[in-house]
RNA sequence: GGUCCCUUCGUCUAGCGGUCUAGGACGUCGCCCUUUCACGGCGAAAACACGGGUUCGAGUCCCGUAGGGAUCACCA
């Protein structure tokens, strides 16, 4: 068996989108699975619409997303020379021929043709001599396509699939300014680049039968087709903006963690018996098209939060921290001091418990910053009223005369003092909880007001107290 | 509309003729753990779109119907 070469082409028109990062996940995972190579190629045919900033947001998706590309990326457009010289050879050949017909005359033939139930093929000049043509006039090139038969082909995900060749139009491989389509483009651009096989939206699978008369024409070696299902919204409709289209970097602000999104992308769609958790390297191992599904998933956050919660318990403590610290200086609009980065590694294990996006984990790690008086939230006011105020400023007094700033010394006061005041411990730690975390989500209490430090517990609890 | 594709719990899916009283995961709802919120543990509700065949036997094969999707450009 030939290396597996496979690839990934984007058309820079936008951000990477969802279902292009599945697409070239699934087609990175495939290619390393085999031990070959995942190739990259902009199809910028369509110069008016290509931007080189969609171009960088689609490299800097892929970046993100941590799918490595053999080589360089190719410019499809760079490519026009070869491109012109096949669609020369196949007029050649005589499976291409040149088409004068005007945008008018095509229009009209095309609605003649929807109203009369045939469909249009284009063939305006599929049998008239290029001799009556206006001297000089401008024409396209288009491909012969067979009228009898059909061609079968063997999807590696949809199975068989057969079309009639009566079907096909004798669509335009160059355009009258001599540029190359996309049909063209890319079946010429796969084979020069030995694309062994094509991992792609199933929008193409149509155009397989199309293209597949290219590689027809010129003889060459057609590859293996996988069409995989779409992703939709979560409503069963067609992924839009306000679902799930965004741009690989808008879930990258979300909060989610590169794997998480791995992880996510390659299990809607594609499965390995019960496992849900699966690591990039067992993803590698064990990718497969067999096992590809057949219709399209829906887009769920929750399962995404899910295991990006997952992701953010297993992440290395000091990647956590180093993305929790910027975050935080960011919103500070200040370098934070060493005490306060201190806290922070003690308590982020705890905190990374509980967080499913990293925004979340950054909210409750602020706690642990200076930025005294705390705001507090309306729930933690509620702990903050009455009774617990003389409380507060009891147990304030009573760990201000804690001379070993520690955990169980620290426990062992607060719960001394609910006892001589008769108070259930809640009624104690609840007011404290509210004063110090002013409502925000935290881990153990007492192992907090540890990391806090002394002076910055008493300091925060008296600050209620006073207000 | 033509052509093509798809259809198992709300969602992602396992299932490749008998092992299915249909399994897992997310979500939901209980209970437990507990100084908050999570995590974790235990448990519950929840699906083979419908109708015909084929077969001793169908979620699994075939054909219809319905529903959903894709595509029909000198866009990609």
């Amino acid at each position: 068996m030939p290396k597996v070469v496979t690839r990934f082409a984007p058309s820079p028109t936008g951000f990477l989108h969802i279902g292009g990062a599945r697409t070239a996940l699934y087609n990175w995972l495939f290619a390393r699975h085999h031990g070959g190579d995942f190739l990259l190629r902009i199809e910028d045919t369509d110069l008016k619409r290509s931007t080189d900033e969609a171009i960088d947001a689609i490299l800097a998706g892929m970046r993100w997303l941590g799918l490595d590309w053999d080589g360089t990326a190719i410019s499809q457009a760079s490519r026009a020379n070869r491109h012109q010289e096949v669609a020369l050879a196949m007029l050649k050949n005589g499976k291409a021929y040149r088409c004068y017909a005007s945008a008018e005359e095509l229009t009209e033939a095309r609605e003649a043709a929807r109203t009369e139930g045939r469909n249009f093929r284009g063939d305006l000049w599929r049998d008239r001599d290029a001799s009556e043509a206006p001297e000089g006039a401008p024409y396209a090139v288009r491909i012969k396509m067979p009228r009898e038969g059909e061609v079968t082909i063997r999807d590696a995900v949809q199975g068989d699939v057969t079309v009639k060749n009566s079907e096909l139009d004798d669509m335009i491989i160059l355009r009258s300014d001599g540029t190359p389509t996309y049909m063209l483009a890319v079946v010429v651009d796969d084979h020069d680049m030995g694309v062994t096989h094509i991992i792609r939206g199933d929008d193409h699978l149509n155009n397989a039968f199309r293209q597949y008369q290219i590689y027809e024409a010129m003889e060459w070696d057609v590859p293996v087709f996988a069409h995989i299902p779409l992703i939709h919204g979560p409503d069963g409709k067609k992924l839009s903006k306000r679902h799930g289209a965004l741009g690989v970097e808008a879930y990258e602000e979300m909060g989610f963690l590169p794997e998480a999104m791995r992880n996510y992308l390659l299990r809607l769609g594609w499965s390995h018996g019960d496992d849900e958790i699966i690591s990039t390297e067992d993803a590698i191992k064990w990718f497969n098209l067999e096992s590809v599904g057949c219709g399209p998933a829906r887009f769920d956050f929750d399962k995404l939060d899910n295991l990006n919660g997952h992701y953010i318990r297993e992440a290395d403590a000091d990647r956590l921290l180093s993305i929790v610290k910027s975050e935080l200086e960011n919103n500070l609009s200040r370098t934070l001091e060493e005490t306060e980065v201190a806290r922070l590694s003690r308590a982020l294990p705890s905190l990374a418990e509980r967080a499913k996006r990293l925004p979340e984990l950054t909210e409750s790690a602020s706690l642990f910053c200076n930025t005294r008086p705390l705001d507090v939230t309306d729930n933690a006011a509620k702990q903050l009223t009455g009774d617990a105020l003389p409380v507060l400023e009891k147990v304030a007094n009573e760990l201000e005369a804690v001379t070993e700033w520690s955990a169980p010394v620290i426990k062992a006061a607060i719960m001394s003092f609910a006892e001589a005041e008769g108070l259930k411990l809640g009624k104690v730690m609840q007011p404290i909880r509210a004063a110090v975390t002013g409502g925000k989500q935290s881990g153990d209490l007492v192992e907090t007001l540890e990391i806090l430090g002394q002076g910055e517990t008493i300091g925060r609890l008296r600050d209620r107290v006073a207000a």
